[in-house]
RNA sequence: GGGCGAUUAGCUCAGUUGGCUAGAGCGUCUCGCUUACACCGAGAAGGUCAGAGGUUCGAGUCCUCUAUCGCCCA
């Protein structure tokens, strides 16, 4: 094994080893309990980011541990089309050759988009492997795939039977950039400086000539005038009550409208008098639907203003709000242009200003879906980690509102919907049909538009299975176990899962348990974005820390729903860990002949004090690490192995073990493998490689196993056997010993290397420390050390000192002795002692704390008290040789 | 406007049924004999747990309010 742990050297190796084992598909021999992820798909538009590092870190350590556990666990992968944000790409693509889609056509166009589509993927793949996800590949999805497409065809073609899908000409929000309509949750609100700008209406009478009254509105969207068809004010508004009824003149345009009352109007906002544009405002729309107001639509949908728009048409949006600003402050017709902030929707995607226009579109209704969705949440059988995201979800689901589904683009499944030339009759098929199923015609037309992406991914956790198809693996693994994604996307995918498998699926959920991360945030707290030019390629950080130490780095520092930053000390935290185990275990490795079989240790018949603590440690933590996982709490779990193998294991049993050895005690060493070898189990579901990598070369010296991959072996199980409260005890005091004499030493400047006489004052502990003597004589360099029971044993002039709760260090130093600082050291001995003392006893000398806390809190109280008094006592002693 | 989260050592963060004398990594200072490891070892310094009230024998942990930052929804 070479002196530092190189992951480049076995990284790649040790994936083909557990690809081609076939390990990562499910095992289905026994009696087998089905655990099953599956992957959020990453999108096709390019690399994985830090975002993805951390699902596959969950999710493979989740993996892991279940495979480990011996369950039937398949974590299926796959890659979701992103249909917008790929489109995208390839127009821009396109651009740059001077072309736009319609120059090359609808067949074109996908040709040129599935070559994307299929280097990006073999990309995305790479990366998933370079990331140790042990995802079962023989089973990868694609939302494209012919068996996805058939399970959206059905999912549309039985929505509409059910008339959950319909085709309706409704206000929707159109993204001028990606040329199509988009759903409410992909439009998202942004303050931005902007103004409300008072304009003059004319009020006319009967005949339609003004009668020198006006009606000043306030508005945000000066372009929208010229598609006005009312003024509203609110009925309650004394200021306007009277107007309701009349008529006046939308000043651009010269269209009489009504002046109508409605309750909808804000009195306090602007002028208290409202603009009404249904035709580009979801406001104004409900409030033209509630007076019957006819719906003028003004704009192309490409940005300009339409023929409707009158002296206006041709003009951009933007152009045709400063034209009309302009013309109404020549008419005198613009009271006054006052600043306002307001919420201006963009589209998610293309960031640009999204406009509300009217459009024929394809609807999901999604209020009927919602109420099975709610009942599988509010009656717990589905759960959200952290349990708050619950709420979330309740109150989204609660006020959903039917679902845009159509996207006016050529990437995506078409929809299944046949237009008949001869009949009025819609074909929804499953298979591409040759002839209308109403008439029989041949002229049939396949709708233009595709489906919203989030349609197909609303089906994953099932037709990633094989539905609609009757198979094995959906009868397996369906319902899955966990849904592990980020807490961003619970209303675009993790509610339309829910929704769509509970309907798909005969009203059985699609997985148990929602498990949500937190996003990876740059060093800077910022997000992470392409736009903001701070994203880091998980690759590079592979390339620099190993992939085991950026998965340790961003699972230490994980906690259910919080966002975390990462940062390269992270990074290197982690792969020091990697390197500090590689070493310990070259070590142990070292420690043993060819030939030579460590023998597991057997409760009960272990004898040596350390080798009973590490083990009764290694318990300890065995039991923390499987609570904790049942719990989700990978973040601490991973800690707290952390702390065992490098703090308890490295730190102080291989220093003792070694003590042991070097007189020619070879009893350490089957204790040594064994806390080495299950510390490894614990730690693969977090670092599989290094793990594995030293499994490996440890493997030859452990009994033969049924599987040769750590991979494949059993996770620890607590054992209460080797529980073991007296050997901690007194390792806990021997370790107290040792950092005081440590301590001592530093302060007073003894040399590292020198041994020094050194006196262990122990009273009725000794005993249980004799054993210990020569492991606290090595680790303290304390030579000769003299383990007493009496203070008369040990000398009092010239010393150092520490005084603990149960023992005294007494180090006599002679001509080395700092005499000031060790009157400063035990004064400091001594208000510390004094402190805990005078709490202590104010806290027991409390009667409504002895009677109300529970017997075993007090009795811990007081055992402190006793050993607080001791200690004081002992370091009085100690001041008054110093004439204090 | 409504909801949620965060605020703990110089920095990044743990601390999940209230018992903590508040921890870790990094950074800082001191010292490094010891062939597993300098991607290391030993020691040290460093915190009125955002603020104010409250509940409780006991609050970093529960409740109320306030401040600052962030997110979601309207």
């Amino acid at each position: 094994m070479p002196k530092a742990y190189d992951p480049r050297q076995v990284e790649g190796e040790l994936y083909r080893l557990w690809e081609e084992s076939g390990a990562f598909q499910p095992r289905t021999d026994g009696d087998r309990d089905p655990f099953t992820i599956i992957m959020p798909p990453p999108n096709l538009t390019g690399d994985l980011h830090q975002g993805h590092a951390l699902v596959v870190a969950l999710e493979d350590a989740l993996t892991r541990w279940h495979r480990m556990l011996g369950d039937s666990t398949l974590w299926l992968p796959g890659v979701d089309h992103a249909s917008l944000p790929v489109n995208a790409i390839i127009l821009r693509e396109l651009a740059k050759e001077g072309l736009n889609r319609r120059d090359i056509g609808r067949e074109e166009f996908l040709r040129r988009t599935w070559d994307f589509v299929n280097r990006s993927r073999s990309r995305i793949s790479e990366q998933h492997r370079r990331l140790g996800a042990s995802a079962d590949w023989t089973r990868e999805a694609f939302t494209m795939d012919t068996q996805r497409e058939k399970a959206v065809r059905t999912t549309f073609h039985n929505l509409y039977r059910d008339g959950l899908i319909y085709r309706a000409e409704r206000l929707i929000n159109w993204c001028v950039d990606c040329e199509s309509a988009i759903s409410d949750i992909e439009v998202e609100y942004e303050d931005e400086p902007g103004a409300f700008w008072h304009v003059r209406y004319a009020i006319v009478d009967e005949k339609g000539q003004p009668t020198g009254e006006d009606i000043v509105i306030a508005t945000t969207r000066p372009e929208t005038i010229p598609a006005d068809t009312a003024v509203a004010v609110n009925p309650e508004d004394d200021r306007y009550r009277r107007l309701i009824g009349q008529r006046c003149i939308v000043p651009a345009g010269g269209r009489i409208v009504p002046i109508i009352g409605d309750s909808a109007v804000a009195i306090e906002a602007g002028t208290g008098a409202l603009k009404v544009t249904p035709g580009h405002d979801p406001v104004d729309f409900e409030i033209g639907e509630r007076h019957h107001l006819p719906i003028v639509s003004i704009l192309n949908l490409n940005g300009t203003l339409n023929e409707g728009a009158g002296a206006y048409a041709g003009l951009d949006r933007f152009d045709a709000r400063a034209k009309i600003v302009a013309d109404l402050e020549a008419d005198g017709r613009m009271v006054k242009i006052e600043p306002h902030t307001h919420a201006v929707g963009h589209c998610q995607r293309s960031r640009t200003i999204v406009e509300p226009l009217i459009s024929l579109q394809w609807w999901v209704d999604a209020k009927t879906l919602a109420g099975p969705a709610i009942e599988a949440v509010r009656d717990g059988r589905i759960r959200f980690v952290p349990a708050r995201f619950e709420r979330t979800y309740l109150h989204w689901m609660e006020n959903i509102r039917d679902w845009c589904i159509s996207r006016q683009i050529w990437w995506g499944h078409r929809i299944p919907v046949w237009y008949c030339d001869a009949c009025a009759h819609l074909t929804i098929a499953v298979a591409d049909p040759d002839r209308c199923e109403g008439c029989g015609g041949s002229g049939i037309r396949q709708d233009e538009d595709t489906l919203d992406t989030w349609f197909s991914s609303g089906l994953w956790p099932h037709s990633t299975l094989g539905w609609p198809d009757d198979t094995e693996d959906l009868r397996r693994f369906y319902p899955t176990q966990v849904m592990e994604t980020a807490y961003d996307i619970i209303f675009f995918w993790v509610a339309r899962m829910i929704m769509l498998s509970l309907y798909n699926m005969n009203g059985v959920i699609p997985f148990q348990t929602v498990y949500l991360h937190g996003l990876v945030r740059a060093p800077d707290g910022h997000k992470m974005s392409k736009s903001r030019g701070n994203v880091v390629d998980p690759i590079q950080n592979i390339e620099r820390y190993g992939t085991d130490g950026l998965r340790f780095a961003l699972l230490s520092g994980t906690s259910p729903g919080h966002d975390q930053r990462i940062n390269d000390d992270r990074l290197e935290d982690g792969r020091n860990f990697a390197n500090k185990l590689w070493n310990a275990s070259r070590f142990v490795i070292s420690q043993m002949d060819d030939g030579f079989v460590a023998r597991r240790p057997v409760p009960g018949t272990v004898t040596a004090v350390e080798d009973r603590w590490i083990l009764s440690r290694l318990n300890a933590l065995t039991t923390n690490v499987d609570a904790l996982l049942r719990d989700f709490q990978l973040g601490e779990a991973a800690r707290q192995i952390y702390d065992f193998l490098w703090g308890e294991y490295c730190d102080w049993y291989i220093e003792m073990a070694k003590v042991r050895q070097r007189a020619g005690d070879t009893t350490p060493l089957p204790v040594l493998v064994h806390a080495l070898e299950t510390g490894l189990r614990l730690l693969h579901p977090f670092m599989p490689f290094v793990t594995e990598a030293i499994w490996q070369n440890l493997h030859p010296f452990l009994a033969p196993t049924e599987d040769e991959l750590l991979m494949l072996q059993s996770y620890p199980a607590p054992e209460p056997a080797w529980g073991d409260s007296p050997a901690e005890r007194t390792m806990d005091l021997a370790m107290d010993i040792v950092r005081a004499v440590r301590n001592a030493r530093a302060e007073h400047n003894v040399e590292a290397a020198r041994f020094a006489e050194t006196y262990v004052l122990a009273g009725e502990r000794s005993e249980e420390l004799r054993p210990l003597t020569e492991a606290m004589s090595a680790l303290a360099r304390a030579r000769p050390l003299y383990l007493v029971t009496e203070a008369s044993a040990a000398p009092t002039e010239n010393v150092a000192s520490a005084v603990l709760n149960e023992a005294q260090v007494i180090l006599p130093l002679a001509g080395l002795l700092d005499v000031g600082a060790e009157r400063g050291r035990l004064a400091k001995q001594r208000e510390e002692a004094e402190t805990e003392v005078s709490r202590l006893e104010a806290k027991l000398a409390n009667p409504a704390f002895r009677e109300r806390a529970p017997a075993d809190v007090v009795a811990k109280e007081e055992e402190r008290l006793a050993a607080a008094r001791t200690r004081l006592q002992g370091v009085q002693g100690r001041l008054a040789s110093f004439g204090h």
